[in-house]
RNA sequence: GGCCCGUUCGUCUAUCGGUUAGGACGCCAGGUUUUCAUCCUGGUAAGAAGGGUUCGAUUCCCUUACGGGCUACCA
C-alpha cells in the first residue's frame, strides 16, 4: 500500500453507540494502526429529528474506555475538519449541483405524501414502488416537467430534493475485500434522494463527499450498508473521483431469536449491550454498560475482535498490540455472528486473573463501602486469595466479606453437616490449640492444628468442617489455614467461642 | 414480494480438494483442593438437502431450503 492507510468511523449520533458499533470502531481502529495509518471520528448527524444530546459525548468516551482513540475527529487534529457533517452543511450543496449540471442527478418536486399514497397504492396491488427509470417520467421532477416549469418552481421557493439519476441497463461490477465480486443490474436500483428539502444531504451524498474529502482509503463498516454500494460505487464515477476500497463487516446477531442484536435486547436479554451505562435524557431510563457491569476494556475488546474475525491459530487471548499485529481484513468471515454473553464473563475471568493485585484491591475498595477504613495492603492480601474465583471486582464482596466482618449467621444447610453433638467438645479443645501458636503464622498453624487432629485421632472432617463454618458462615472459600493467618488469632477464637455458644 | 449477502459442534470458529474435521465457550465426568470455586484431564457435539465437476469433495459450480440485510427526504 502506497498511499496512507486512512479509514473513518462514522457513526449517527442518535444514541449511545451499541456493541457492534463499537466492533466496527475495533476493526477500523485495528486496520489502520495495522498499516500505520490513520483513524478519523466524523459525527453523521444530518438527520436532525434523530439527533439526540449526549450521543457524541458518550461515542468519543466510549472509544476512550475501549482504548481504541481516535486520531482525528471533532475537537482533535482537525485536519480536513469539521468533523460533524451539521457543520458541512454549506459544502453539500454545490455537490448536489455539480451532479446535476454534470445530468447525473436531478431535481424532484413529489411531496413524502404523495410518494406514501403510491407506496400504499402498489403495496395493495402486490408491488413494490421504485422511483427509477421505469417510471420518473410520470412524476413530478426536472426531466418530466418543462423547464419553466422547473425554474418556476425552483424560483417561487418550492420544497425540491435532488435524486440520483440511476443508468439504465447497465451492470456493475462491485469488489468488497471481504466478499469479493458483487455483480448488481442497475434496473432494480432507485434513483435515491442525495439531498434533501431541509437543505441537508442524505447519508449517500455526505458519506461520498467526505470521504473523498478526508481522504479515506478503506471504508469499513457494517453489512448492513452493502445494498448501498452500487449507489456509492456510482456515485464516486459521477463525480470523477476514485473510490476508496470496501469491506462490510458481517452483523452482530441476537442471542436467541433471530435479527441482527439491537440497542433494546440487552435490557431484555439481561446483559449490556452497550459500552457504558446511559441515561436516556428523555425517558430517564438507563441501559446497563459493561464498564459499570465491571468488565476490564481488554476484556470487551478481545471478545469484540473475535466476533467475525479470528487469527487462523489457537491463541484466544489478545492483547491490543496483539489484535493490531495480527488483524487482517481477508481473515473477517462472511456470515454474522450471534452474539454470545457467556463468552465474554470467561474472557473477563481470564483479564481478571491478569490485573494487579493493587490494582483489584483499589477497584474492590471503591466498590465497597465497608471497606473505605481498611487497610489497602490487608485488601491486596484478600484479593490474592479470591480473584482467581471471581469474574468481576463486583462479585468480591461476596467471595470475602468475612475477611473484613464475621458471619452474622451460617449456611443452615452447612450448618447441620458440619455440627454434631460432641462438636463443641472438639471445638473447645481446638482453642486451646490455637491459644497455644504463639507465631500465628499460616505454616505454624496449619503444622500445630494439623498434629493436634492427628494425634487426637478425631479425624479431619469433624475440626475442619466446624471450624470453616465458624469462620466463613459455610462451606466455601480458600484455605483455611490462609483465612486464619488473615483474619488473625483473635478474631478466629471469637469467631469459634461464637459458634458453639 | 423484490434485490443482495450468507450457511462447519448449542454458540464463536479452524480447514484455502486428500484431516480420526482442530480449538474455544457452554455442558457432562474424573482428578486436585479433607470445603466451595478455581485449576488440570477426559468426554459430549458439526459440514442444511439434492444434483453435478473430480481419482477424490466440508472445500469448486448449480438448484432448493433455511438464516440475515436492504427495500425512507434514517443512518
Amino acid at each position: 500500500m502506497s498511499q496512507e492507510v486512512r479509514v473513518r468511523f462514522a457513526p449517527s449520533p442518535t444514541g449511545p453507540l451499541h456493541i457492534g458499533g463499537v466492533r466496527t470502531a475495533l476493526f477500523n481502529y485495528l486496520f489502520a494502526k495495522k498499516h500505520n495509518g490513520t483513524f478519523i471520528l466524523r459525527i453523521e448527524d444530518t438527520d436532525q429529528n434523530r439527533y439526540v444530546e449526549g450521543a457524541e459525548a458518550y461515542i468519543i468516551e466510549a472509544l476512550n474506555w475501549c482504548g481504541i482513540p481516535f486520531d482525528e475527529g471533532p475537537g482533535k487534529n482537525e485536519k480536513f475538519g469539521p468533523y460533524r457533517q451539521s457543520e458541512r452543511k454549506a459544502l453539500y450543496k454545490q455537490y448536489a449541483d455539480e451532479l446535476i449540471a454534470k445530468g447525473k442527478a436531478y431535481y424532484a418536486f413529489d411531496t413524502a405524501e404523495e410518494l406514501d399514497s403510491h407506496r400504499k397504492d402498489h403495496e395493495e396491488k402486490g408491488k413494490t414502488f421504485i422511483y427509477n427509470w421505469h417510471n420518473r417520467l410520470k412524476l413530478k421532477n426536472s426531466l418530466s416537467l418543462s423547464k419553466d416549469e422547473v425554474e418556476k418552481r425552483l424560483a417561487s421557493g418550492e420544497d425540491y430534493v435532488v435524486r440520483f439519476l440511476s443508468p439504465q441497463d447497465e451492470s456493475l461490477h462491485l469488489t468488497d475485500i471481504i466478499r469479493g465480486e458483487i455483480t448488481i443490474d442497475t434496473n432494480i436500483l432507485d434513483d435515491k434522494v442525495l439531498f434533501k428539502s431541509d437543505g441537508m444531504p442524505t447519508y449517500h451524498l455526505a458519506n461520498i463527499v467526505d470521504d473523498h474529502l478526508m481522504h479515506i482509503t478503506h471504508v469499513i463498516r457494517g453489512e448492513e450498508w452493502l445494498p448501498s454500494l452500487a449507489l456509492h460505487y456510482q456515485l464516486y464515477d459521477a463525480f470523477g473521483w476514485k473510490a476508496p476500497q470496501f469491506a462490510h463487516l458481517p452483523l452482530i446477531l441476537k442471542p436467541t431469536g433471530s435479527g441482527k442484536l439491537s440497542k433494546r435486547d440487552g435490557d431484555k436479554l439481561g446483559f449490556p449491550v452497550f459500552p457504558l451505562e446511559w441515561k436516556n435524557p428523555e425517558t430517564g431510563e438507563t441501559s446497563r454498560g459493561y464498564r459499570e457491569d465491571g468488565y476490564f476494556p481488554e476484556a470487551v475488546i478481545n471478545f469484540l475482535a473475535f466476533l467475525g474475525w479470528n487469527p487462523g491459530t489457537e491463541q484466544e487471548l489478545f492483547s491490543l498490540e496483539e489484535l493490531v499485529e495480527a488483524f487482517d481484513l481477508e481473515r473477517v468471515n462472511k456470515a454474522g455472528a450471534r452474539f454470545d454473553p457467556e463468552k465474554t464473563k470467561w474472557y473477563n475471568h481470564q483479564y481478571m486473573q491478569l490485573q494487579s493485585d493493587a490494582h483489584l484491591a483499589e477497584l474492590f475498595q471503591r466498590s465497597r463501602p465497608e471497606l473505605t477504613s481498611i487497610d489497602l495492603g490487608y485488601i491486596e492480601l484478600v484479593v490474592a486469595q479470591i480473584k482467581e474465583r471471581a469474574t468481576f471486582v463486583n462479585d468480591f464482596w461476596e467471595l470475602s466479606s468475612y475477611f473484613f466482618i464475621a458471619p452474622e449467621s451460617y449456611d443452615e444447610k452447612a450448618y447441620g453437616k458440619a455440627y454434631k453433638d460432641d462438636t463443641p467438645e472438639f471445638m473447645k479443645t481446638l482453642m486451646t490449640v490455637i491459644k497455644s501458636i504463639n507465631d500465628f503464622t499460616v505454616e505454624n498453624t496449619q503444622t500445630t492444628i494439623k498434629g493436634w487432629i492427628t494425634d487426637s485421632g478425631i479425624g479431619f472432617g469433624k475440626v475442619m468442617m466446624p471450624l470453616r463454618v465458624a469462620l466463613v458462615g459455610s462451606l466455601q472459600g480458600p484455605d483455611l489455614f490462609d483465612i486464619m493467618y488473615l483474619i488473625g488469632k483473635n478474631e478466629t477464637l471469637k469467631r469459634i467461642e461464637k459458634a458453639i455458644a
